[in-house]
DNA sequence: CGAATTAGTTTACTCACTAAACTAATTATG
DNA sequence: CATAATTAGTTTAGTGAGTAAACTAATTCG
């Protein structure tokens, strides 16, 4: 239970003076006391906490008309590094980076894809990338790791291709390392990432396309787990009565439609070979190859449900989608955006995901962030 | 910008005790202190406050084994009265309660359905219940309008079934009574008074199937309306590519399959009939009429699938059905629960409205207490 | 140089909390 | 029946995070 005291409200007002710092910095104190309505001596007092504990930098003074110069402050970002790990069935990325997600050291490795062997293959990973750290202030304040699957209490609960989810990832790295771990499903850190990056809006959703798809949803301006963490598990959202099968047990799931996987398999039947991929995709595409633009023409129409019934759902302000159809092809968004009309109420604005391939591991750097600012 | 202030903590703690004494109340102070945290000397200073405001009084004490009896605090629900008004299509139902639901004055009287009457109708309706509404402290203390459409910034902007979407109900019946009025839809209206009577669970949601179909939606212990007021607009979701044409404009929309409106108009055309109502469906059902059973097999087909998709973006705690069909006969609920499986994540608790055909109304009230309670 | 302007600090105050001592009321017990 | 034990609720003194307003500091302009 949640009740109000002198710290709650000290915490509070710490956290919107360190926010506006890093989202609107460099920013004076005058400024801040503007901005929130707090009185100057208030924000000084919070400020020279922040500056006593390294988080907040002065670096000069403003030009201004007349008046004495405002001392401008900047949040020290790299006061420390976070480690942001993205666990897919093929392959480690792991992505060190200050807390402004910059300075980074990106790798990725190829992994076994076997359950036992995945722990000791992070721990090497980790421990060449944290022997390469700057020196700061706090050093390492935490490691993210992103699943392709489920996520519960930061447990792995389900993985669909890769065979993790008994695997206590939290628990056995915080042993070894002695930092925090935050386990969190990959949709769910890409919107995250995008959030606190480039859209800081209250509500809004990415739709992460690769092998299935999935939902990170941001609610009051905080990730939105649902009860058990599988709110999101959108590529399982029904579109077609008794519809093509699915691995889940049920039949019309979104993403035997329009998932990578699921196009892409289409695409090699229409060319009677074995499989496709998705640079070959690209390729095909580029040259404008019909039975490729037939692919997104049905891309365009099953993404348009899709995010129709995401409208009718949760009526976000905006809507994001990251898949490499759209990354290579733009303006495929366009024409998504396009067919969606609805007579009873406005339309939702559509974009591309700004961090594109990297929103997963950034997001990661942003939930350590979080964490470590409280 | 909500910043930290001592009013802040003071208003935050106000707010707990309060909840605390109309959930598990009679309580003593004592108690409250225990639950929640704060010191005995905190609540009994802001239970002077609600007892000098007259929201709480002390009914006596309670027994106990050993030491000074405890005095029970009850919250005083006749403090004040509240106003809640179902306008749908044909009816105008209003119901004046206290602020614990009780003392019902319940009327219901057919409308003209025209949106330049509509005003006029409401006003002659509120007047006769206030003319009827004991004495209070505070009297009336709202007056909240259920909206069969969708509803943002207290206006309505949209009722597929009636022309209310230009009428201002808020200010025409603000500036006529002087009492502070919401407009809200009627599926979050329904769950709000299901949150507030029966499941106080944070993460829940509630379907209203009628002639269309709406979901309220409960998100951390609060409505959520979206960024524009139409989450929720559940019946047109699609669950059927290129499937039944909907007036919304698109194809295969929820409420084409599984709303009351298009379950009775499909059993009509079984029994090729012009229409069939529900009271007539009742009765088939009653005696087991082979085509109405058919009927509620589809029904608990397509509300599987709509659950499944719920559950799959939003992951709930609990769903809650309110639907006449449901309503007649409970153990449909059933039938629908045993079909719901996945094999990639647990199944949820699925139940029938305890509120019933009262839902809307009864949510009105809380709505109106929660606005005066702040 | 002094007036005007803006930034940031200092001071005296308020208010909601806490801890701990207090009073009050009740039961059990010798 | 006095007294110990127990629990409820109040009083008192103190803390800390906020406020308003007076202050100092730094800068520009005429």
């Amino acid at each position: 239970m949640v009740t109000g005291s002198k710290e709650l409200i000290r915490d509070m007002n710490t956290s919107l003076v360190t926010k506006i710092i890093i989202d609107k910095g460099p920013i004076s104190r005058a400024s801040i006391s503007k901005e929130l309505g707090l009185t100057k001596a208030t924000i000084s007092a919070i400020v020279q906490n922040l500056l006593d504990k390294y988080l907040v930098e002065e670096i000069g003074t403003a030009n201004v008309p007349s008046g004495r110069k405002p001392v401008l402050l900047k949040f020290c970002y790299d006061c420390g590094y976070a480690i942001s790990i993205d666990v897919s069935a093929t392959h480690i990325s792991i992505l060190t980076a200050h807390l402004g997600g910059e300075n980074c050291n990106l790798v990725q490795y190829p992994t076994a894809n076997k359950s036992e062997l995945i722990i000791p293959e992070l721990i090497q990973c980790i421990e060449s990338q944290i022997s390469q750290v700057p020196e700061s202030v706090y050093g390492i304040v935490g490691i993210t790791i992103g699943i392709h699957g489920i996520v519960n209490n930061n447990q792995v609960v389900f993985t669909p291709y890769s065979p993790y989810s008994e695997v206590d990832f939290a628990n056995e790295l915080k042993n070894h390392f002695n930092i925090s771990v935050i386990i969190e499903n990959e949709a769910n850190l890409s919107i995250l990432g995008e959030f606190m990056f480039h859209y800081p809006l209250n509500n809004m959703v990415g739709i992460s396309v690769h092998s299935g798809i999935g939902l990170g949803i941001i609610i009051n301006g905080d990730l939105y787990h649902g009860s058990n963490g599988y709110a999101g598990e959108f590529g399982h959202t029904i579109i077609e009565i008794d519809g093509r099968p699915c691995p889940c047990g049920n039949n019309g799931c979104f993403e035997q439609y329009a998932s990578e996987r699921a196009l892409l398999a289409e695409l090699a039947r229409l060319k009677q070979v074995n499989k496709i991929s998705m640079n070959d995709f690209v390729k095909l595409y580029t040259i404008k190859d019909p039975d490729s633009v037939y692919i997104i023409q049905l891309f365009v129409k099953y993404m348009s449900i899709g995010i129709r019934n995401i409208i009718n759902n949760l009526n976000p302000e905006l809507i994001l989608i990251n898949s490499s159809f759209t990354m290579n092809f733009p303006n495929i968004i366009e024409e998504i955006e396009a067919s969606i009309t609805s007579k009873i109420h406005k339309p939702c604005k559509i974009m591309p995901s700004k961090l594109q391939d990297m929103s997963i591991l950034l997001g990661g750097i942003c939930m350590s962030r979080n964490l470590f600012l409280i």
